[in-house]
RNA sequence: GGCCCCAUGGUCUAACGGUUAGGACGCCACCCUUUCAAGGUGGCAGCCCGGGUUCGACUCCCGGUGGGGUCACCA
């Protein structure tokens, strides 16, 4: 795996990552992170640190690279530059390689030419031609060369594809390509075969993006008279607008899903399933199930649209699997953020921050933060949903959202809830079951459906017409605020619209 | 345009010559129900087209069509 630091990394690039990763660890071979930052204008540290953080969150690690080094570092091409050289000699003395002295104004001209007759561009080949004598008039005049594959006439190259099986390419359709700059830069076929090769690297998988780089990679193998590696080419992921996951397009960050609450291990799972799937069909996999299901044999050819509904519907599958307590401390960090509670409480009972509360908040400790999102258990798609579910719970004080606030103006209703704020405030037994036997006891009582009295109970309480069952709401939130709450919408039911 | 890759419902996919083309997401209906969910049941929806090969093609071959990639002193 060789991205380049230059941004946050995408869905897709992530998504072969992971092929890769699960290849090694199938095959019991080694896993490299490298990174391709010839590029000086674009690459940037701080984002090597970002693609570290990503991978380790989905819980993939890597046996040799830049951070952890290994036998065949260095792992950034930027510090590999006396190796391509060495390469790029060996090039030149075995005659694959010639100086190209056209400038960037020549080459662009020739290139306009083809455009204009609509023909693929192709190097015109004139320093291809020069002699000893014609190549030392040019360096006298003081141009610097750059350095250019002959490209071989008439050859068919072959790619024998992991994953698409044999591809034959025509190597007349490639120009003669440049390997290193003027300046002493190598270009990126260039240093990825160099890198493959003193990095012993045995299989190479990418995105299908890259089909057109392995013939001319095969060329540079060939000419150095070095074996291959294996070949094979994933195809694409695609946004849901059928685009391409460019670096800078759309906004399929992993970082972004994992702030969104979506869980490293459903990451892994839904990412795995595009392209790919285990022979008996599951479509619930750990990491560990899915190494020892992997196979590149069953990877599909088609590129696959990333579908955002079927990785919350699996976000949510998971979400109701985990251990109520596990998920508690999973949300846990999206309520502190959010303010709703005090950090500190993972540890359970009696941890720092335990009976403590943010300004306006109620004291929360970990039981009772656990006790509030078992409630929402079901009803949750992501961890970060579990803010805007539970938050009546951990305020103070509830406003009712609009269609709460006109349910609670409706007809009769002030009445109700003064009944109802009477008959409950009898109840000493704060719990679920004696809550419901009262409530079903007051409708009767009243004459009313169960409905029309629960759900303006449910608007005053939690200040909104949907949460989970009313008296487990009620049970969780306490005797206190319950009550309260039921008087506070009294008057406000009572009052002119 | 040349070259290369790809093609099963809207989406992810199974099928590796013989199945009423299976599953999942989404969608619709119904059931359950104090709301919202969850859950259950049922339903709508697909082999891109045309030729071959074969007793028999979603599966193999050829040709179209459509989509994608690539043709840099980017990676």
């Amino acid at each position: 795996m060789a991205p380049s630091p230059t941004g946050p990394i995408h869905i897709g690039n992530m998504h072969t990552a992971l092929f890769n990763w699960l290849f090694a660890r199938k095959a019991g071979g080694k896993f490299i992170l490298r990174f391709e930052d010839t590029d000086r204008e674009r690459s940037d540290a701080k984002y090597e640190q970002l693609i570290y953080d990503e991978m380790r969150w989905l819980g993939l690690d890597w046996d040799e690279g830049a951070d952890v080094g290994g036998p065949y570092g260095p792992y950034r091409q930027s510090e590999r530059l006396p190796l391509y050289a060495e390469y790029a000699r060996r090039l030149t003395d075995s005659g694959h390689v010639y100086p190209c002295f056209c400038t960037p104004e020549e080459l662009d001209a020739e290139r306009a030419a083809a455009q204009k007759a609509g023909q693929a561009y192709k190097y015109s080949g004139r320093c291809r031609g020069l002699d000893e004598a014609g190549r030392r008039k040019l360096e006298s005049l003081g141009r610097p060369p750059s350095l250019r594959f002959a490209v071989p006439a008439g050859q068919v190259v072959v790619i024998d594809d992991l994953v698409r099986g044999r591809i034959d390419y025509p190597a007349d359709a490639i120009s003669d390509f440049i390997i290193v700059r003027p300046n002493g830069m190598p270009l990126y076929n260039f240093a990825v075969v160099v890198d493959d090769i003193t990095m012993r690297i045995s299989h190479v998988i990418r995105g299908e993006g890259h089909i057109s780089n392995t013939p001319v990679q095969i060329l540079i193998y060939q000419a150095l008279g070095e074996p291959l590696p294996q070949f094979g080419h994933v195809g694409h992921i695609l946004l849901p607008s059928r685009e391409k996951m460019a670096k800078r397009a759309g906004n399929a960050y992993v970082g972004l899903y994992r702030d969104e609450g979506f869980m490293p291990e459903v990451i892994v799972n839904f990412m795995a399933l595009l392209g790919w799937t285990p022979p008996d069909g599951r479509e619930f996999l750990t990491l560990p199930e899915i190494v020892a299901e992997f196979s590149l044999d069953r990877v599909t050819k088609a590129p696959s649209v990333f579908d955002p509904d079927k990785l919350s519907w699996m976000n949510a599958n998971y979400i109701r699997r985990l251990e109520r307590d596990e998920l508690a401390r999973r949300c846990l960090p999206f309520l502190v953020r959010a303010g709703l509670v005090a950090g500190g409480l993972e540890q359970g009972p009696g941890a720092a921050g335990a009976g403590s509360a943010p300004p306006g908040m109620v004291p929360s400790d970990f039981g009772r933060v656990a006790w509030i999102v078992g409630l929402e258990q079901e009803r949750i798609e992501t961890l970060a949903q579990i803010v805007p579910a539970t938050d009546f719970f951990f305020r103070r004080e509830v406003t009712p959202d609009e269609p709460a606030a006109k349910a609670l103006q409706a007809p009769d209703v002030g009445n109700t809830l003064e009944q109802a704020t009477a008959t409950f405030g009898e109840v000493a037994d704060w719990t679920p079951e004696p809550l419901e036997a009262v409530g079903r006891a007051l409708a009767e009582r009243l004459g009313l459906s169960p409905k029309l009295v629960f759900q303006p109970m449910r608007a005053a309480i939690t200040g909104r017409l949907a949460s989970p069952p009313l008296f487990d709401t009620m049970a969780a939130l306490g005797r206190g605020l319950s009550l309260e709450r039921l008087a506070r919408a009294v008057a406000f039911a009572k009052a002119p619209a």
